[in-house]
RNA sequence: GCGGACGUGGCGGAACUGGCAGACGCACUGGCUUUAGGAGCCAGCGCCGAGAGGCAUGGGGGUUCGAAUCCCCCCGUCCGCACCA
């Protein structure tokens, strides 16, 4: 029954039936107020029937850009709230993961703005990286060039999807002024003891002449750039060390609001364990304990089971290798070694193999101090130097490899916990009585540790000890496209720090790009040479860069200040906003940068940069999913990219906005394939009809008294309030979109009526619907309520439901019969048990049911089902 | 192997604390409108059954008046970590 349009505009309505949660005083930021003529403008940007997202999308964008609508400054009196989106690492132009991440911050941000927050949403660039030096290698194009050029694309998809930053707060890791902080803080942690310079082995291309990352080291072990056979070496490395931190950085998982999986995550990878570490004396030849040398050092997380060890292992590039090997077995133990070190860590690490392959005897013995019986010891490829001691007592009866290994070599085995009666295992893991261990018999595993370590300390063979599977951070990188270390070699004073005054150290753009993927600072003559601090004479500068996840482990701390060019930031201005509210990111980034920044957020508040109460630098965290196509990840490297731009020409940034949210939980990996654009966009069209003025729906609207079906719209509006703020606090968005469509859809029936609808009410629940629209569909709500109501929604309080008009007089009573549902029934909403009982007994269904007998039973659930038992 | 998440129509999903399974969208079907091509509006749509009704949330058991939801055992999918002593 739609009308052809009516010429005019329905006065504004105030929305009368909804109170505003909050006055707001001020505008955010520097909104000035350069209010376009809005209905000029709707009448120039689209009909009553269908909605112009190009030029809408555009005027909006603009208008939020220009006007600074989303700036916010320090001081602030609104209560603080801080919103963060990972910053990106600028690739070019957004893709589907972008939009999906910034998508999600940008509706919180735009919520939280209304509720009254003053929110703090800066936006960076994690702008250097091994992608922008490659291009130069393959191009010519020089990095700053090439990545300058990717920031400009990346920040105008950005506006273009309607996200909405503080763009005077952009940092980007790869300028002066930003560099120059953290190079400052890397000398703070050098001075503190948190950054030492050590050998590590790295992968080395003879090639090339050069190191590569794991990432460039193909699956066979070559390089991929040259083909040659990647080698380890070990290279004098710069390290952070994040293991000082390896028990807060656990404990304090408790107190932060984290996925789950991503908590669990992160205690994995710190892997602390409780154990003991104690020395096994070396045997002489009639296998007696030799005083005059140092024993082997050995670390058990079961040392109730020690009566059992058997054998003893210790890792190829232990230090005493050649010291336990015995001349008959000097042969075999150098081929062993020379095996392990041709070949790759993740070949080494591989379960593949057999046993008897993977280790080797050394001839050499050392004494269980537990019962003094001599044991050999063994060559094996798993036993890692990089975890405990690099030496471990084997005791095949508790453990499976163990045993594995000892069928492999002959070697004995004794139980020493007792197995329940019916096993008929190999290695027993489980609880039981110790068994065969002297002292310790009879005690259960807990109780036996304990002894265990209480004897190992009283005989002076070391004690109990814990220990982390977490390393420390290797940080140098053999690169250009970083940030420069800033220290000094001098061949009088040995390594220097550079002073503070002389930062930052910046990188050289007159350098030549090796297509060997050799640093160009290694032969800048400029870049070298350097003058010692200390002596003044000449010195060379070091010529690795840092890691970019140095730059991302702080940069969520200078958008606070980002004016600064005293300090990093101020502790003012971190108190203010610090911990991140809301963080926002991939799950890619469950372990490594979320514990680095966790790392540099501790150390720098213990260093006094930072508050010293500030021990997490995110309060809580979202992890939204992956985008898939075809199956696997949507990515540059596997070439199955869906560009954004296509369709944000087509059919706009809110239908694309909408379909992300719509398609899934947030949280959850979504398949390209799933997504509904075209739905989205249909949608915003009946949006666009329903509330533009002059449509044809509505156009018979009546004034006058409501009667009681515009008392039910009234209701609807103030549940769908209570619907959507209840779903955004959730982090339900997919549910929150149907809940906007569900209104449309009731709003459309409703002005479809005979009757008519009445116009106050419908305005009221039109305009509800574009408030609590804004903050997920921003442009075509910013639009459609200016032309409505003049001003900005995004600047309107937060409606508020009445709580009264949540519910109906009443309600529609579920009746069971033996929990199955046999009859519905019209109850009041404050209906009394009796009288839902005395309701439902009346019922036909129930009386048949009950064939004129008396029920068992009555469950009643008022108003809401009664359940008769019979 | 260890850890985590999960399994609901043709499809994506909804059902927050046990209480009407399938909201909302896609696809499909029908109607209206005469719409020039991907339009709009209305309606139908889990399965079986003519109907009353019955059966349905991976499978099997259990707790409960009542289970998609809680417990146990299987089966399957996805994601982490994978020889950490």
């Amino acid at each position: 029954m739609t009308r052809p349009g009516r010429s005019g505009v329905r006065p504004p309505m105030p929305a009368a039936c909804l109170v505003a949660s909050k006055v707001m005083s001020n505008s955010p930021g520097g909104a000035t107020g350069t209010q376009a003529n809005a209905l000029d403008t709707a009448a120039d940007v689209a009909g009553p029937t269908r909605s112009d997202p190009q030029a809408i999308e555009a005027r909006w964008q603009q208008r939020w850009h220009d006007e600074g609508t989303y700036h916010v400054d320090n001081d602030d009196p609104r209560p603080p709230f801080y919103v963060l989106s990972m910053y990106p690492y600028p690739s070019g132009p957004a893709h589907m993961g972008h939009v999906r991440n910034y998508t999600m911050g940008d509706l919180l941000v735009r919520y939280r703005t209304m509720r009254g927050d003053g929110v703090l949403s800066p936006i960076g660039f994690d702008s250097f990286g091994l992608p922008a030096e490659n291009a130069a290698i393959k191009t010519g194009t020089h990095p700053r060039i090439h990545t300058d050029r990717n920031i400009e694309a990346l920040s105008a998809s950005l506006r273009r999807i309607g996200a909405v930053y503080d763009w005077r707060r952009a940092v980007k890791s790869h300028e002066p002024s930003y560099i120059h902080w953290t190079q400052w803080i890397f000398l703070k942690f050098y001075e503190a003891g948190l950054v030492y310079r050590d050998s590590a082995p790295v992968n080395w291309c003879p090639g090339c002449q050069t190191v590569l990352a794991n990432e460039q080291v193909l699956g066979d072990g070559t390089c991929e750039r040259s083909g040659d056979l990647v080698e380890r070496r070990d290279m004098e490395q710069w390290f952070y060390r994040i293991t000082a931190y390896a028990q807060e950085l656990l404990d304090d998982m408790d107190r932060v609001d984290w996925p789950e999986k991503v908590k669990v995550m992160q205690r994995h990878w710190i892997g602390r364990s409780e154990g003991a570490e104690f020395g096994l004396p070396i045997a002489d030849a009639g296998g007696e304990a030799r005083t005059d040398v140092e024993p082997l050092t050995v670390y058990t997380t079961r040392p109730d089971t020690s009566f059992g060890m058997t054998f003893a292992v210790i890792s190829p590039e232990h230090p005493r290798v050649d010291e336990l090997t015995t001349d008959d077995q000097r042969s075999a133990v150098d081929d062993f070694r020379a095996s392990v070190a041709g070949r790759s860590e993740i070949d080494r690490l591989s379960t593949e193999g057999t046993l008897d392959k993977r280790g080797v005897a050394t001839g050499g013995r050392v004494v269980n101090p537990f019962n003094g019986r001599p044991i050999p010891v063994f060559l094996a490829d798993y036993v890692l130097m990089t975890y405990g001691t690099g030496a471990i007592m084997a005791v095949p009866g508790e453990d499976q490899r163990d045993w594995d290994f000892a069928k492999a070599h002959g070697c004995d085995i004794i139980r020493t916990v007792q197995p329940p009666d019916d096993f008929d295992g190999e290695a027993y893991v489980g609880d039981g009585p110790a068994i065969n261990s002297g002292f310790l018999d009879g005690l259960e595993i807990g109780e036996a540790k304990a002894a265990a370590i209480d004897w190992i300390a009283e005989n002076d063979l070391g004690a109990g000890k814990v220990n982390y599977r977490l390393r420390d951070w290797l940080l140098s990188r053999q690169r250009y496209w970083g940030c420069p270390i800033p220290i000094i070699y001098c061949d009088e004073c040995g390594e220097q720090p550079l002073p503070a005054d002389q930062l930052p150290i910046e990188l050289p753009d007159d350098v030549e790009f090796m297509p060997t993927g050799r640093s160009p600072l290694t032969t800048h003559e400029g870049f070298l040479s350097a003058t010692c601090p200390s002596c003044s004479g000449s010195a060379r500068s070091e010529t690795d860069t840092m890691d970019t996840f140095v730059d991302s482990s702080w940069y969520f701390l200078r958008f606070t200040d980002l004016w600064n060019d005293e300090v990093p930031f101020s502790p003012e201005a971190v108190r203010h906003w610090l911990p991140v509210d809301q963080y926002i990111g991939g799950v890619e980034h469950a372990i490594l940068h979320l514990m680095y920044a966790r790392f540099f957020t501790k150390a720098l508040a213990d260093l006094g940069v930072a508050p010293k109460e500030l021990r997490e630098p995110f309060q809580r965290l979202f992890t939204q999913g992956m985008i898939r196509l075809g199956g696997s990840k949507m990515s540059k490297s596997k070439g199955n990219l869906v560009a954004p731009e296509a369709i944000l020409d087509d059919q706009g940034a809110d239908a694309l906005r909408l379909a992300h949210l719509q398609v899934k939980p947030p949280q959850e990996d979504v398949d390209w394939e799933d997504f509904g654009i075209d739905g989205c966009a249909k949608f915003l069209n009946r949006v666009w009809r329903l509330a533009v003025p002059g449509s044809d729906l509505g156009a018979d609207a009546r004034t006058g008294d409501p009667t009681e079906a515009d008392a039910e719209v009234d209701r609807a509006t103030h549940r769908l309030v209570a619907r959507i703020t209840d779903e955004y606090d959730r982090w339900s968005y997919n549910t929150a979109i149907a809940g906007f469509m569900e209104f449309t859809n009731t709003l459309y029936r409703y002005v479809q009526t005979d009757d008519g609808p009445h116009a106050a009410t419908l305005d009221a629940a039109v305009d509800a619907l574009l408030l609590v629209m804004s903050p997920a569909a921003p442009h075509l709500c910013a639009e459609l309520w200016e032309v409505r109501r003049g001003g900005h929604v995004h600047l309107e309080p937060w409606p508020e439901a009445d709580p009264s008009k949540l519910v109906d007089d009443t309600i529609t009573m579920v009746v069971q019969v033996n929990g199955k549902v046999r009859d519905r029934v019209e109850v009041p909403s404050d209906v009394e048990e009796e009288a839902a009982v005395a309701a439902a007994l009346a019922s036909d269904k129930v009386v048949a049911a009950l064939a004129g007998g008396e029920p068992r039973k009555v469950i009643a659930r008022p108003p809401k089902l009664v359940n008769v038992v019979v």
